[in-house]
RNA sequence: GUCCCCAUCGUCUAGCGGCCUAGGACGCCGGCCUCUCACGCCGGCAACACGGGUUCGAUUCCCGUUGGGGACGCCA
């Protein structure tokens, strides 16, 4: 049979990384399988849904790679659906209407509070419907309010959590219809998983306590109940929950921060999952061997600096084009608006392993695109650049601006022959050359930054800068002072 | 409070009774490489929550304690 899987996001609020990895789960257990991955938009809620974060979810999901086979489906379109079936409940007995107010309701949880037990309709409405047959008030409001078994237990066999069992007696008669005529929510579920032939559901574990309700609705419409299976939580720094307000911020924020979506899923599914020792992870690879049943059964707490390490292979394993259009759209929000493409294709290699982030990666190679020559760093030009002899570098200057040949290898020579001329170290030279051309002290490779910033550039820099150090007195001149 | 779930290095995890003086990864600390910074390589620090069982033998199975999380809505 065809595994049929649903990512059911209410839109409330914007996708965040641990509904990604909801998503994730889903979609690639699937793909092994050859199944449906399913996108269906829980907004029963008219009040809290919004349009916005439905096009944030959507944009979400399809910038990591997880649009859906069959969908987005939007439950506000079936609204008659899930009604027909709560009709249908209350003409088998199997619901009933309830007219008890909220003022009602809240008073009695308080009660049950305060005696410290677990707070739950009491099911006054049952009984009394039981006793008198249809209540006469049907035209004060009412809820309408399924009857749940009150003996026996309910289990399934959890896919991740195995056995899970609750005792009947714990659980209340839910609200099936609200007073306004809306559906809700696990009425809604039970529907649509029925009527998009879900068999399998992945979902955060804290669904656990929907389950057996949902399973009672099942048995009471007659269909067939769907495998379960609950995915632990993703949780903050703090070890709790995420939400909005503790480090819950949209997938799409990651891809601002400069994070592959290939990274991202990777370092997702080593949450919960693991497959030997590896720890990188293609996107083919995730779909050959995800397994949601190989779903650890503890929460994870999301970690910054792993999900950066697992970027970083991502980039350096990334084909230079594929990283072009992010690098140019950060190096446009750092005021670079047409750099030369050639040249931003051509230093990509260069950073591929001295970013971690594409925001790193800009950061560094703005040096490249800036015209102006760059303020040196305080730190480099004092430990590297003001110390260093006026001669040697104006050596170099002229020996570059003698060459036919922009090329790293003619630099190489120039280098190395006015190294071995004052008898330097290369790096004695390499850094405050490296300082005069990029404001700091690191870089890539001295003899390839010179030549991917070009001649006028780089001879434009050294310049400023062998002014600069032929106008700066020698450090010990006490002479200027007394 | 009640119910449900969880429990190996700071974090992510391997371990499915003896192969464990508990393996890998991130981070951290040393070192190597080196024109800088990275990358890469080598090394180090660092964990089976506790108490009972079961067993010849428990990180691994069972029970309890403690701790953590989740759910208790006319939200989803």
């Amino acid at each position: 049979m065809t595994v049929r899987t649903r990512f059911a996001p209410s839109p409330t609020g914007f996708l965040h990384i641990g509904g990604a990895r909801t998503a994730l789960f889903c979609h690639l257990h699937t793909r092994r399988v050859g199944g449906t991955f399913i996108l269906r938009i829980e907004d029963t809620d008219r009040e809290r849904s919004t349009q916005e974060a439905v096009d944030a979810i959507l944009e979400g999901l399809h910038w990591l790679g997880l649009d859906p086979d069959e969908g987005p489906f939007f439950q506000s379109d079936n609204t008659d659906l899930y009604l027909a079936a709560a009709h249908r409940l209350l003409a088998e007995g199997k619901a009933y209407r309830c007219h008890c107010s909220r003022e009602t309701l809240d008073a009695l949880r308080t009660t049950q509070r305060e005696q410290q037990i677990k707070p739950r309709y009491d099911g006054r409405c049952r009984t009394r419907v039981a006793q008198d047959g249809e209540p006469a008030a049907d035209d004060q409001p009412f809820v309408i309010r399924f009857k749940t078994p009150t003996e026996g237990v309910t289990a399934w066999e959890d896919q991740i959590q195995g056995t899970i069992r609750f005792q009947n007696d714990e659980l209340d008669d839910l609200v099936l219809v609200r007073s306004d005529g809306s559906p809700t929510y696990n009425l809604a579920v039970v529907v649509d998983d029925h009527a998009m032939g879900i068999n399998l559901v992945i979902r955060g574990e804290d669904h656990i306590s929907n389950t057996p309700r949902q399973i009672h609705l099942f048995q009471a419409l007659g269909w067939e109940i769907p495998r379960y299976a609950h995915m632990p939580l993703l949780h903050g720094a703090d070890g709790s929950k995420l939400s909005k307000r503790h480090g819950a911020v949209s997938v799409l924020q990651y891809r601002e921060d400069g994070f592959l979506p290939s990274a991202v899923n990777n370092y997702l599914v080593r949450l919960g999952w693991s497959h030997g020792e590896q720890e990188i992870f293609s996107q083919a690879e995730m779909e050959q061997w995800f397994d949601v049943r190989d779903v650890g059964r503890s929460a994870a707490i999301f970690n910054l600096s792993k999900l950066q390490w697992v970027n970083g292979h991502h980039i350096r394993a990334a084909h230079p084009d594929q990283l072009l259009p992010d690098l140019l759209w950060q190096l446009a929000r750092r005021g670079i608006h047409h750099p030369d493409p050639q040249l931003v294709r051509a230093i990509i290699p260069e950073f591929q392993p001295r970013a971690k982030t594409l925001v790193e990666m800009a950061d560094k190679c703005l040096f490249f695109f800036v015209d102006s020559v760059l303020p040196y760093d305080d730190k480099a030009a004092r430990k590297y650049f003001d110390p260093t002899p006026p001669a040697p570098f104006c050596a170099l200057l002229s020996a570059l601006a003698a060459l036919p040949e922009w090329q790293v290898q003619p630099i190489e020579a120039a280098f190395q022959q006015t190294v071995a001329q004052y008898g330097l170290e290369v790096g004695q030279l390499a850094q405050p050359v490296r300082v005069a051309l990029t404001g700091t002290a690191s870089s890539p490779g001295i003899y390839e930054t010179l030549h991917l910033l070009g001649r006028e550039k780089s001879l434009h820099r050294l310049t400023e800068g062998a002014n600069r150090l032929q106008n700066t007195p020698p450090a010990a001149t006490p002479a200027e002072k007394s």
